[in-house]
Formats: structure tokens, sequence, C-alpha cells
DNA sequence: GAAATAGTGTCTTTAAGACATTATCCG
DNA sequence: CGGATAATGTCTTAAAGACACTATTTC
């Protein structure tokens, strides 16, 4: 450890520090349509009551394991796979002092996360009037979901399991990717794009109605 | 302005917070080489001493305006277009204390890298051992270089101008992508790839050698 | 003319999209 | 059988890559 000065001689404690927080849009689908959580925030009762879950990052700790524990307390969502986003940076974004956040994306199915009085899925095209720059960090995890979706098969395990093994059609998988993506896709083009990242697994399914469909399984590699 | 309580009735200011800096790699060709600007810090002077440009956030400062701050003081670079990559956050990367840094890319002409005993450029493929995680940072600003330089003609004015007014020709803008790809690029795709983005001037270069060749200028949009 | 460089033509492959057609189930 | 859905075939277009060829300059 060697002198932490610099080149003013100020050791590291010397400088003003921003608080660090983290915020998390939380994606997910229900009735076919991308939706975002909100929670209501515990400090206040108005208009700004709801907004993304999030919490400032504790001494130790990475931004994985805040989002991690800001999911699970405020949501009651075990997340799995936080992404970060961007940082936002403006500082006069919040008006409680000095804070910056570090944007993060999770995906969960629906079924997963509680249905409280304090948790409320929004529509992500239709997302209310939020506090601080929210909207703008929702507008920003849309994008990435949906590139993230452009040309690998539910790579964030959306698709309703129909089948207990977890095993889905084709049908089901393009329309959670339909989801994602906010319009229709081509069916005989979509097929084209992701057979090649599945398996066959051999198995129809159990048809309401029409031809039973296939079904198939994500690629292992 | 609210009550600036959470949960547990802590206000904003009773959080420890993590200091936070940024780091940029600042990106540039030399001898038709990617390289990287290290500069040397002023409070150590052993195998460690080179390192990315970086600084600690002042408050009210944006991060962008930090990064141009670092470079402007610490190596004499006029940053102008800095691209926030991402948030380093092991606890433990700087030994110096709980220390987070935002990546920045940064892309300039070389020539605007003064030549001092302080800065010093390498191969962005051979890279020395760095201290912190700056190896990282470096590896992920040059990803999204390439991905930057993949469709659209040197979007960051890397091209050595030399004609007066700023056209080059074709072979000059493909040894730049080339020193950004790190390999060498087919010449009649690489025409056909960028030709819908570029301007013909209708003027021709003063050739040395061979056919003299068109001068392009960027399309304006 | 020889070397060097610029620029074009053509062929193959691949993938997307549009659209029609066939296949197989349910009632 | 008729409706509904699954799955495939075919055609067009576009773009990339490989490769050969032509064009224009300097030496």
């Amino acid at each position: 450890m060697t002198a932490s000065r610099d080149a003013t001689g100020r050791s590291l404690e010397d400088y003003p520090r921003p608080s660090l927080a983290v915020d998390t849009a939380v994606l997910t689908i229900k009735d076919r349509a991308l939706c975002v959580l909100l929670v209501r925030a515990v400090d206040v009762d108005d208009a700004t009551a709801w907004r993304l879950p999030g919490t400032f990052l504790h001494p130790g700790e990475t931004l994985a394991d805040a989002v991690t524990r800001s999911l699970r307390d405020k949501a009651g969502v075990t997340g799995l796979h936080p992404e970060q986003l961007h940082v936002f940076d403006d500082p006069s974004r919040d008006d409680r002092g000095w804070v910056l956040s570090v944007a993060h994306l999770e995906v969960v199915r629906a079924d997963r996360i509680p249905a409280t009085a304090e948790n409320r899925l929004v529509s992500a095209s239709e997302v209310p009037d939020l506090p601080f720059d929210h909207r703008d960090i929702i507008d920003f995890a849309v994008e990435a979901l949906r590139r993230r979706y452009e040309s690998t098969p539910d790579p964030s395990d959306l698709v309703d399991p129909a089948e207990p093994d977890g095993s889905f059609t084709l049908r089901e998988l393009r329309q959670t990717h339909e989801a994602v993506a906010g319009r229709p896709l081509p069916p005989d083009t979509f097929r084209r794009t992701m057979q090649g990242s599945l398996v066959d697994t051999g198995r129809l399914s159990l048809g309401r109605r029409g031809k039973p469909a296939t079904l198939f399984r994500r690629l292992p590699g």
C-alpha cells in the first residue's frame, strides 16, 4: 500500500464523494406485452410514489449484489442476472443531493414477481410520469433487451413453460419475441433464424386446435 | 424537497460512500496500429507508474466533464467526445480504498497527443502490465471502437487529412479501418459497404504512384 | 513497357422477406 | 368435411466475399 496522495498532496479521503445508487428496470411479459416493475416508495405518498426499485451501494458490495439485494428487499424478486446499462450522472437528477445512479436491467417471468400492493406492472410502452430519470432508464433497458432478443431464442428465459420439462413450441417462442420487440414477426423467417439454436425434442405439443407443434429446447451450447 | 429519509429512517448523508473515479482509454492510430495512451502517475515511481489517465469526480461535475478535465490536465489532450463504457466495481480493485471507476473511451488523432515524457503510446494489442483493472478497461474500449467502425466510415475522425479540406481516398479510409479492426479488410467489399455514406468530391488525389484516387467526404447527414 | 494503385464486373453464398402450398390435428 | 394451426417450398432481393479484369498513373 503506497502513499495514497495525489498531485496536490491530498489523500483519498479528502475528496467530496457523490452517493452511488443502483436503479433497476425489471422487465417481464404479461398478457403478451412487455412490462416494467414499479414499486411504491416508502418515504413519499404522492404522484411520485411509484418508481424503479433501487438502493444505495453498501460498503464492500458489488453493483450486481446491490441490485440483487434491492430487488429481494423491495419487490420480493430473486433476480439472477442483472446487467449493467449506464450511469446516469446529471448533477441535478435527484433533489435530495448529489446522487449518481447505475442503471441495470433484470429480466424475470411475471410469475416470479409477487402481486403485492407495493408492486405494480405497467406497460413498457405507456410508462407514467416517474421521478428522477427513471423513464430514461426504462427506455435504455427496453432497447438493450430488444438487442438481446434479436438473434437468440429467449436468452432470458421468458417463455411460459407450458411443458413441465421447459420445452416450447415455435409459436410460444415467437409470441415471446413479439412481446419483447413490440411488433409482429414473420413466422417463417423467425423459424429459420432461430431453428439453428434449437434442438428438436421429437415430441409434440398436446395441441388445443390445429396441427400439433414440435417441442423444442434451447441448444445446450 | 421532501424528507430525505429512507425505510430505516436514515438520511442520505448517513451512508458510507465509495470514491468515484473515471478512467479513460484514449485510442489513436500511430504507424498504422491501434494504440492506447498511458500517462506516468505522479505519486509512484515503479513498474506501476504507467496507467490510464483518470481522476476523481468533482462535485457538480458530470462524468463526461471529469473525463475532459483529466485528459486536459494529465495528458494535454482536449478530448471532445467521451463515451461511457462500464463501471468497474470490484471492491478490491484499488488497494488505496473503496474506489469505483467509470471507464470511458476517447478517440483522437495521434497528432493531438503531446509527445511529452509523461505520455506514452503503446500498441493496444501488446499492453504491458498495468495497475488496477486498466487492462480490462482497454480491452473493453477496443471492442467498443471496433463495433463503432464496423459499418460507418471513420466515425471518430481518425483519418490523417492528407488533403487540407479533410477529404480522403478510399485507400486512406480503409487503412484507418484496418488499424482499428486489427486485420486486413477486403478492398472491394469495403468500398461497397462504405460508398453509400460517402460523397464523391469530383477531385482526385495528387497520386504519388499509380492511378490517382477519387477524394471523398463523409455524408453530411 | 513494368510496376503500382484505382476501380469495376461477375459469380457464389447466405439470409431475409413475401407468398403460396402442404400437412395434420380438432370438432 | 371445414377450420385452424404447423411446417415447408419457392421466388426475389440484397449484401458479402472471392476473384478476375480493366484503367490510369509513375518510373
